[in-house]
DNA sequence: TCTGGGGTCCTAGGACCC
DNA sequence: TCTGGGGTCCTAGGACCC
């Protein structure tokens, strides 16, 4: 039996939700900013037109950007979280098997449409979501993952452009791996792409025709499966149900420097609470958490600072006021005064299933209770916001706070922030 | 002065055991 | 000059993705 894939990506996305809500921004220049402004992260085809660059910091556009208003956006993650699911739930309609891949980006399972007319039903996929989202979207076919996304990269090229590619013709799939550069196939960044130029495989097409010994050498297991992905053979499957998370980060950089211990506390304590929601969210407990607190990479030799430190719980947990207190403690061993300290966060570890925790004789802790209290919690965050009860230490200022200056109204999420017409 | 956040998988090498 | 051999577990580091 032949496999088909297909794929569907969303055009600068960032941007497209934002020009959904604000048709006055068609045809202009967008870009959307990381998480403290720091960084352009999106870009519309205006914006990358200008020149601008994923990654650049917004200091260094800022001249390109004034000089042809380009119009700036903070990241609005519940915006495009929201947005995100009504296409998901959108293309459920054209397949009973999606994967959602990333916040946009979903695989279709498409194996039982060859016999339709693939180019017609992909272009009803693009459309659809057009109409009832307002979102551009493009659409890659073809029998393995890796080809679709080398099918869909190439249907939103300028001169084809209107965001629809099958592959299932042989000599178009050698056509498109010809025009594909090997540092631009899924699974092969700049350093592989480097490695290979060395070997003088520079194409996608030389990449399909490297000897499996040769991938595996070179590229490790992953690599040659993207090598045989390239030659037509499905080694990569649909993943309909996301695995549960081996480890949980949260962290955040400080919207300005902090030097006090007690500063980075607070900040420390709310990424805690943040990374165990989703904890519980997955229904699981940790065994260990990370915590880190570090300087600006950027800053002056002998000004640099980071340091971590890992604790390994008795019996795993996903209690905030125990993890705060683990979490608090570590903190304090970490610290050392003298310091401008940019960002902090933890990772949650060796993460089991709530519900397979052994217990300890010489537990201390009365389990029963912490459970109701993060039950009560999680239930007056859902139904009143996050913020609605607080630690004492995460403190009230929030100095810490990311700046986001530029935010777009949540119109899809809040009723205050609903779009109004005249 | 200003520089994102959150993940996965694989491999090599060291520690340790019999 | 020779200096056992093989298995497992853990960790750090390197690669990748969005």
């Amino acid at each position: 039996m032949t496999s088909l894939f297909g794929i569907v990506d969303c055009n600068n996305f960032y941007a497209s939700c934002e020009r959904v809500f604000d048709p006055s921004l068609e045809g202009k220049p967008i870009v959307v900013l990381s998480n403290n402004d720091g960084c352009i992260i999106a870009r519309s085809n205006e914006a990358k037109a200008l020149g601008l660059q994923m990654g650049q910091p917004l200091f260094e556009a800022r001249e390109l950007i004034e000089q042809n208003q380009v119009q700036v956006f903070s990241s609005n993650y519940e915006l495009y979280g929201d947005m995100s699911s009504r296409v998901v739930e959108t293309l459920t309609r054209f397949s009973p098997n999606v994967e959602v891949y990333s916040i946009d980006e979903s695989f279709l399972d498409l194996g039982d449409f060859y016999r339709t007319d693939l180019n017609a039903y992909a272009r009803e996929i693009r459309d659809t979501v057009g109409q009832w989202l307002g979102l551009p979207v493009a659409v890659g076919v073809a029998p393995t993952k890796t080809l679709a996304k080398i099918a869909n990269r190439i249907s939103k090229k300028p001169e084809k452009a209107d965001g629809v590619l099958v592959l299932t013709d042989g000599r178009h799939i050698e056509a498109a791996l010809r025009r594909t550069e090997a540092g631009d196939v899924w699974g092969i960044g700049r350093r592989y792409a480097k490695k290979l130029a060395g070997y003088g495989v520079h194409t996608a097409w030389d990449l399909r025709n490297v000897t499996d010994a040769f991938a595996k050498k070179h590229l490790t297991v992953v690599g040659l499966r993207t090598v045989r992905e390239l030659r037509g053979e499905a080694c990569i499957e649909l993943e309909t149900v996301p695995p549960a998370k081996q480890n949980i980060c949260t962290s955040r950089s400080f919207g300005t420097a902090i030097t006090e211990v007690d500063g980075i506390a607070e900040a420390l304590t709310t990424h805690v609470i943040r990374c165990a929601t989703k904890l519980r969210r997955q229904k699981s407990k940790a065994g260990a958490m990370t915590v880190f607190a570090m300087t600006s990479r950027f800053a002056q030799e002998g000004e640099v600072y980071s340091n971590c430190r890992t604790v390994t719980f008795d019996t795993p947990t996903d209690s905030e006021p125990e993890l705060i207190r683990h979490a608090l403690k570590a903190l304090r061993e970490i610290y050392r005064p003298g310091f401008r300290y940019r960002k902090t966060g933890l990772l949650l570890l060796d993460l089991v299933p709530a519900d397979s925790v052994q217990l300890s004789l010489l537990d201390t802790v009365d389990r029963e209770k912490h459970a109701q209290l993060m039950q009560t919690l999680d239930g007056l965050r859902e139904r009143f916001g996050h913020g609605t009860v607080k630690y004492a230490t995460q403190g009230t200022e929030e100095k810490w706070k990311n700046k986001q200056e530029k935010l777009s109204p949540c119109y899809t999420t809040r009723l205050e922030d609903l779009i109004r017409a005249k």
